[in-house]
RNA sequence: GCCCUUGUAGCUCAGCGGUAGAGCACUCCCUUGGUAAGGGAGAGGUCUCGGGUUCAAGUCCCGACGAGGGCACCA
């Protein structure tokens, strides 16, 4: 006879076999209300479930992390009821748990527009609002079969045909629509209340292109209505720091039709832009690495040489002059191998390490294009270290560091990292790519940083280590790399003359910290939600003066304030000092100088900031003082707010 | 590239078969005002482009291009 042990210790015997169910309503009607599934032995099952024998008991709710997953994937199964009673002739395809929701793949013949969604949405309240059981079952392969067979549901019956022969397969019953899953579900619909359709678009069965295309629904549910209410909300402002907003309303850049995924920069989007490189290079000069330039356009047949040309040549941008064919560079390694091979090299030598802020041109799918994070032609903070195989591991040791210290001074502090070892389809031994995987592990371990494995998504000449940081809406970006190559200096006839005089291939680091200026600018857009700190602010001061018998002080103040080197504007135009003050809040310039007639006497200006603070009046050293500690911080106090 | 949505004034948007609209911004005038919008007047559009339907097309249909959301891709 069972003995059921709960999570606080007590143990309850019972006469029969159990279920979770009847376990929930044994310690109190709530929780038996409340119950969505039951945690048994750590395995997630149905509450309807027996159990006759003796197990560890937990009963999930809404409130736990697995029971909101439960109620998302239960309103997957009830899109596939609302759409069988509306569409019958629809095929329903799959229906996962995503974060913060869920969605269902559907073959339909017609498309759904918002009003079918609308539609399946109030159809989808009905049914909750009946609140009716959900029945679970467990049957064999065949049953699943015919029972999907007779519904005519292709894709289900194309998914138990990849489910092992002797697996049983549990069948939900939402009254007449059947749906197959593993499971566990929520017991009745009630529990489903907070949910909210959100969006249509198109996927591939089974992620292929190749494969006919599906219409997916998208949804969110949450355990209450306030979560959801929430949730729209953070949705809300997260699409106010949006950087094509921002970078509009700032004035920072924009793209027109002439020049899809391209960037026309604003002064003021311009001037961040400088200030990220001169940050970069000043710390590449301290981190003894070698700027150099090459060219935009390079013949094919160096592209042939180093393997662009056969592997990506529908992606890079090509050109034509006197019968010869070029391509516009996608990337700058090969054209620095062209400088290492400059001179003949010693081990001595090494490690060589030549940056660029290289602009390369992708000729990206139309459909990836977005804003400045997935551009046409971009600016790497690249580099290139050319090395021995032992030093591999110092190297991506120091770059680690270097990574870290960047994004620091930026303010991110939270950093996924993940690291890609070897794809199917690559070069060099396996003992090489051994060592380089290991050497990159053990240069992530040394550091006691968090990190996982990206299985087979390593590039075709070496593994990679991948940073990526988040954007508003959790959307996460890769920044910085560090790739280990062996094929590339080899393919381009590098190399360098070890201690015993004998020639040797160096290996070859890609690395860059930013990734691309223009998608690391997107996302500080983002992330400071257009209050860039005041060390990059495209207009740190803005002074304003209060009647037109100021301007002439504003405007010396002007002169004096820009030959120290600030990035400053005079506004003296013939308006109130509450309406220029609103304006420059709006466009979040770090600091206000008030200038009226009490400044103008006694030679003090008044400091007000964007977040409203009244600095009060201060003579223009003490405000220098002040904006300068400002400045030092960089990007590291100011807490953009989530 | 694929699916859906979408393209009207500098910006945000309304108009959805019958002579192009609003708010903000802009220009001029009045106002010289002390910390998030003072008042008035004016100017501003081949309604993305190319076809078609119609007596009549931002408005309906087809195509191209761009943008938005996904999918696929991301050396």
């Amino acid at each position: 006879m069972p003995i059921i042990t709960l999570p606080d210790g007590t143990k309850k015997d019972f006469k029969d076999s159990i279920t979770c169910q009847k376990i929930a309503a044994s310690i109190g009607p709530g929780l038996e209300k409340a119950a969505i599934a039951g945690k048994v032995n750590d395995n997630l099952i149905d509450l309807t479930i027996p159990i006759d024998y003796d197990a560890e008991v937990s009963i999930i709710t809404a409130k736990d992390e697995a029971g909101l997953e439960i109620i998302r994937h239960s309103c997957a199964h009830l899109i596939g009821h609302a759409i069988k009673q509306l569409y019958p002739d629809a095929k329903m395809a799959i229906g996962p748990v995503i974060t913060d929701g869920f969605y269902y793949d559907i073959s339909y013949k017609e498309t759904f527009s918002l009003e079918d969604l609308a539609r399946i949405e109030s159809r989808m309240k009905e049914l909750i609002s009946q609140d009716y059981e959900v029945i679970v079952e467990s049957v064999s392969k065949e049953i699943a079969l015919n029972t999907f067979q007779d519904r005519n549901e292709s894709f289900k019956i194309d998914i138990i045909n990849n489910i092992p022969d002797n697996e049983t397969i549990k069948l939900y019953r939402h009254q007449e629509y059947i749906d197959m899953c593993r499971g566990p579900h929520v017991p009745n619909t009630r529990h489903l209340k907070s949910f909210k359709l959100m969006k249509l678009s198109g996927a591939y069965w089974r992620g292929d292109a190749k494969n006919e295309m599906l219409q997916r629904i998208y949804g969110t549910a949450w355990s209450s209505k306030k979560e959801l209410a929430e949730y729209i909300n953070k949705l809300e402002e997260a699409e106010k720091r949006d950087h094509r907003k921002l970078g509009k309303s700032l004035s920072l850049f924009h793209t027109q039709e002439e020049a899809p995924g391209m960037i026309f920069w604003h002064p003021n989007g311009w001037s961040i832009y400088n200030v990220l490189e001169s940050y970069v290079r000043d710390l590449l000069n301290k981190n003894d690495y070698k700027e150099v330039k090459t060219p935009q356009a390079v013949d094919r047949s160096l592209w042939e040489k180093s393997g662009h040309w056969d592997k990506f040549k529908e992606d890079m941008f090509t050109t034509t002059s006197e019968n010869r064919e070029y391509a516009i560079k996608p990337m700058n390694c090969p054209c620095h191998v062209q400088i290492f091979n400059q001179g003949l090299k010693s081990y001595k030598d090494l490690p060589i390490r030549l940056a660029e802020f290289g602009s390369c041109h992708r000729n990206e799918p139309s459909g990836a294009l977005h804003g400045l994070m997935r551009v046409r032609n971009f600016v790497q903070d690249d580099a290139h270290i050319f090395c021995a195989e032992n030093q591999i591991q110092q190297e991506v040791s120091e770059f680690i560091d270097l990574v870290f210290m960047v994004y620091k001074d930026f303010g991110f502090n939270e950093v996924i990292i993940k690291l890609s070892t070897r794809p199917e389809k690559r070069v060099g031994e396996d003992n090489i790519w051994d060592k380089s995987e290991k050497a990159l592990a053990d240069a992530l371990d040394s550091k006691n940083l968090e990190w996982s494995y990206l299985p087979g998504e390593g590039a075709f000449y070496g593994p990679k280590i991948e940073f990526s940081l988040k954007d508003c809406i959790n959307r996460v970006w890769q920044c910085g790399t560090i790739q280990v190559d062996f094929s590339m200096p080899n393919r381009l006839e590098a190399s360098y003359i070890d201690e015993n005089s004998h020639k040797q291939v160096p290996v070859m680091l890609h690395r860059a910290i930013l990734g691309s200026f223009e998608r690391f600018i997107g996302i500080l857009i983002e992330h400071y939600a257009g209050k860039f700190p005041s060390w990059i602010a495209p207009v740190q001061i803005i002074i304003i003066g209060i009647t037109d018998r100021n301007s002439s002080k504003c405007k010396d103040l002007y002169k004096q304030i820009i030959q120290k080197g600030y990035r400053v504007k005079v506004d003296i135009r013939n308006e109130k000092i509450g309406y220029k003050i609103r304006e420059h809040t709006i466009q979040k310039i770090p600091f206000m100088l008030v200038i009226g007639d009490k400044e103008e006497e006694n030679n003090k200006v008044s400091v007000r900031t964007r977040e409203g603070v009244d600095l009060g009046s201060m003579n223009l050293e003490e405000f220098f003082t002040t904006i300068d500690n400002a400045i030092a911080l960089k990007g590291k106090l100011e807490e953009p707010k989530a």
